[in-house]
DNA sequence: TTTATTTCGGACTTTTTTGTCCGCTTTAAA
DNA sequence: TTTAAAGCGGACAAAAAAGTCCGAAATAAA
């Protein structure tokens, strides 16, 4: 569904968004500890994200990375997946043709619109608060 | 979503459903040719989906692939996209955990489920024969 | 001001997926 | 019975995705 890349973005940002509530900056070893993701990839996944404005970087000693707690609430899914897979996901034709749509659809045109549609609400109503909010008590798990 | 191999699975076992419907056999230069994919790799798509009983090959001069007709009725998308990329797709973690249920969530897991059930009963309801039912003029596209 | 610690950026490697090539076997038709 | 046209199977090649390495730049603390 979503690139490698993807789900440790999504991960990441997550455990981010927990530690910036508690006012707290993490560096990228606790981030791969964190969600179970090889270091440097996910140093390099951190840098796309921060070069999109969807975390926030200090470098030098006691850097780390945090979020701007002021727009949380509208930091969604679908920013980092599109940040990071682009919209391929929930735009291009389940069956792979260049040219899919109503007029010239594919035999699952109908049925893939309607999955996408819902897999594209979830990633914009869903937002990095919203999941702090409704788990309040990290009753969720970023790893194993 | 799915593997390019999968794309290239669905499209072909659904031409040659076509064609088996007018008993037409066709073979794999002419399968490649009306969903456009690249022949030698469509052909090894085509090897697997015969080792899985999925469709009827004939060796020879005038050979090529087939459909038992009187199977359409049975042969879902489920099992062509099961035998090429396995059942992850609506199995597997939409994060990527090892580990994920409702005892051991990840952030998204109610979410997704509901999402991979609409994926997995789609694919388990659909049939090549039903898809050739509701389009009787193919006023679908394999390619393109 | 120096130093240790951190992110950044680019080059590189490994693994997986996608795709090709070619000789072998099979088989219908000439 | 020969032959040409088909699928089969294994080795190989290319491209994309996943992941590593390392030196440079930044910076807080000593």
């Amino acid at each position: 569904m979503f690139s490698k890349a993807c789900e440790y973005a999504i991960r990441a940002t997550i455990y981010i968004g927990q530690q910036s509530n508690k006012n707290a900056k993490v560096n990228l070893k606790e981030v791969a500890q964190a969600i179970e993701s090889p270091v440097a990839f996910t140093g390099k996944i951190l840098q796309s994200l921060v070069k999109e404005g969807i975390i926030l970087s200090t470098k030098g000693v006691s850097g780390g990375y945090t979020i701007d707690l002021s727009t949380t609430d509208n930091l969604t899914l679908l920013r980092i997946v599109k940040a990071i897979d682009g919209d391929t996901i929930y735009n291009s034709c389940g069956l792979g043709l260049d040219y899919c749509d109503e007029n010239e659809p594919c035999p699952l045109h109908n049925e893939f619109v309607v999955i996408r549609k819902k897999l594209q609400h979830m990633l914009s109503e869903t937002t990095i608060e919203s999941l702090n909010l409704n788990f309040p008590n990290n009753t969720y798990f970023l790893k194993r």
